[in-house]
DNA sequence: TAACGTGTTGATAACGCTGTCATTCCAAGC
DNA sequence: GCTTGGAATGACAGCGTTATCAACACGTTA
């Protein structure tokens, strides 16, 4: 609490040394001897102490900063249209974006751990989250221990003192569902996310309320487990597409995982959509650029980033009183991933079905 | 030269009120009579005064920067996982990133223009580039200018006061070339990419040196133009199949713009590898998620930002007397988008399907 | 006319650190 | 013991802004 206001000052008095020479310790400057700088480093430690970057700057006329000038791809990635959603809003209000990646899904919890720390070192006036680190319980503990106000991007926990936004996955993917069961499907697979994502949850409760709603009883055997990457999709395909009654369509959670799907299909030589449909979530540049191009739902993420975004600034700025929790809806993307099932297909031209569905998603 | 350099008192010297009422005006804070604020804004504007984000957050206790924390997704785009590389030395050096996206191609001038003021407003100690800013001449002499030390990633000119780093295009791209001749190519159309990056230049040539070393004249009617970006490949790819003698393989000269050639040669009926080769360049994320996965070279783009970010740092530091300028070799990856030619395989395959494609394309 | 409120402005003290330069310490040489 | 010089340490003045609070101008009310 009071650890992070240590001053300069304060590790001096301690270490019984003068500012100037804790500050020859903290610059890794030479001439101080071994005995005195373990004596500076206790107390640093003992403090909690992180010099203040601004007094640092100020005194030093130096930043200790580094900009990333770049264009923007043709193509982003979700992560990258978050990115710039976020930077949109930082530059119309004056602030300033600073990067706070964490490692992968392995070490996720030290990770995070190390991005806090850079963000309390960096004295940020607040800190933006993404899945699934916004729904981990111990990174929102330690921010709100340290007073460090923060904004959620896709959490599953639209509630507490932050500004949220999210998608309405669970309807955007019983919409998805219901586009493949007018199309004639009936055995439908469903590929499951990364289970630490709010959203995986979400994603297939709307597939199973999709079902529902049509009463087609849901086959257990026929959802399978992934992660939300290509890899995962691949194998869950694979497993599900060597199925001795295997399915017509596979609905995985994300459009990376689909594409995976998709690969699998080519791989056993099933032509996608006429042996097989897939459909994915979240409508990212891979998503237009498979073969052929998948049926998916657009989950609007710069949009959704920029608002937050301007949230958290506004609720800095003391005009926001009450956090608000934002719902943006994913419309769907009918590409050519999904037609009716081999049996079904003589009868029904898919061009119908296309067209009914979309005049359902827009009413 | 010294406009950057203006003080909050020489506004308020030349506006003729205090530092008080220019800060007043700066935050947008109320009880400023009109003239006034007219008067500050006029001085501030001619002396292109711009406040000291150090000054200010040691004065307000705010920093004015928000973080943005995001864990690594499986797949890096091409940019991320520069930005990774960059981050990482950074935060290895104790230095905090600033991000400064411009604009996509089509605005790039005025992009970069703003870029860079947000880079001086931040006073950031040095700013990285990344291609095709890092050839933009109007940019480097603004930065030389302001004393601004830089540091380029793939680079075209790997020379002057910035260190740089750049791939070995030129030798990969050959590279990618001999082994398509070896597979008995003899018809290889090529895709060029964006004139405004430097690497585009370098992997042509290195595809015509390639087909000189083999001794295969080179048949401008089979070299297309690009953009790096999905739908040019695509478009290049087209027009290249539908060519009456049709090339066997083509070299699209980035991932991107080799998975519209494939997406090209799946709409037209020809099998990739069997009916045309493709191969592509950078082992992006879209390359093993194409059907069939992608023949690429293997751009080290991680190594790349984190050796030049570390170069820039050691400059900075007054470590590096002279600028570094490095070179990385991009290592073939061989994946299955490349096979022998049809008529060297065993002959070739349906010609009624490929005409059949052709008409629809042309209606 | 005096007292009061409101809008506007300025003098001055922080903010927490680094740079400069003076001072102290201590071992080596005479 | 006395000097000497380099290593180690500290005193203090900024760095360029914002915050606090006092002062002032001017119109309104008693």
């Amino acid at each position: 609490m009071a650890s992070d206001k240590a001053k300069i000052t304060d590790v001096a008095a301690r270490a019984g040394v003068s500012i100037k020479t804790v500050s020859r310790v903290m610059n890794r400057e030479p001439n101080v001897r071994a005995d005195t700088r373990e004596r500076v480093l206790e107390a640093t430690a003992a403090l909690g102490y992180e010099p203040n970057p601004a007094a640092r700057g100020l005194a030093s006329r130096r930043s200790f900063s580094l900009g990333l000038l770049y264009e923007n791809p043709h193509e982003f990635s979700y992560t990258q249209r978050a990115f710039d959603g976020v930077f949109a809003s930082c530059t119309a209000a004056g602030y300033t974006l600073l990067m706070l990646p964490c490692g992968s899904e392995d070490d996720a919890s030290s990770a995070a751990d190390s991005a806090l720390h850079l963000a309390i070192q960096a004295r940020v006036d607040g800190v933006i989250l993404t899945a699934p680190l916004c729904d981990d319980g111990k990174l929102l503990d330690a921010l709100r221990e340290r007073d460090t106000p923060s904004a959620r991007i896709a959490t599953a926990t639209p509630e507490g003192s932050s500004c949220t936004v999210r998608a309405g996955d669970r309807d955007a993917a019983c919409a998805i569902t219901e586009h493949l069961l007018d199309l004639g499907h009936q055995r439908i697979a469903f590929v499951k996310g990364d289970p630490r994502h709010g959203a995986s949850n979400e994603r297939f409760a709307g597939f199973r309320q999709g079902l529902k709603a049509r009463g087609v009883p849901l086959d257990s055997a026929l959802v399978a487990e992934g992660h939300f990457d290509f890899d995962s999709g691949r194998q869950a395909a694979f497993g599900l597409l060597n199925l001795p009654h295997r399915p017509t369509a596979i609905f995985a959670s994300n459009d990376d995982m689909a594409a995976g799907a998709i690969a699998a299909a080519h791989a056993l030589g099933l032509a996608v959509p006429t042996a097989v449909s897939v459909a994915g979530f979240d409508d990212s540049p891979i998503a237009s650029r498979t073969w052929p191009p998948l049926t998916t739902a657009r989950q609007p993420v710069f949009e959704m980033a920029a608002a937050v975004t301007d949230d958290l600034i506004a609720q800095l700025r003391g005009q926001l009183d009450t956090p608000r929790h934002r719902l943006f809806d994913c419309p769907l993307v009918l590409r050519e991933s999904t037609a009716p099932p081999a049996a079904v297909a003589k009868k029904e031209p898919s061009k119908g079905e296309h067209e009914r569905a979309e005049r359902r998603v827009k009413s």
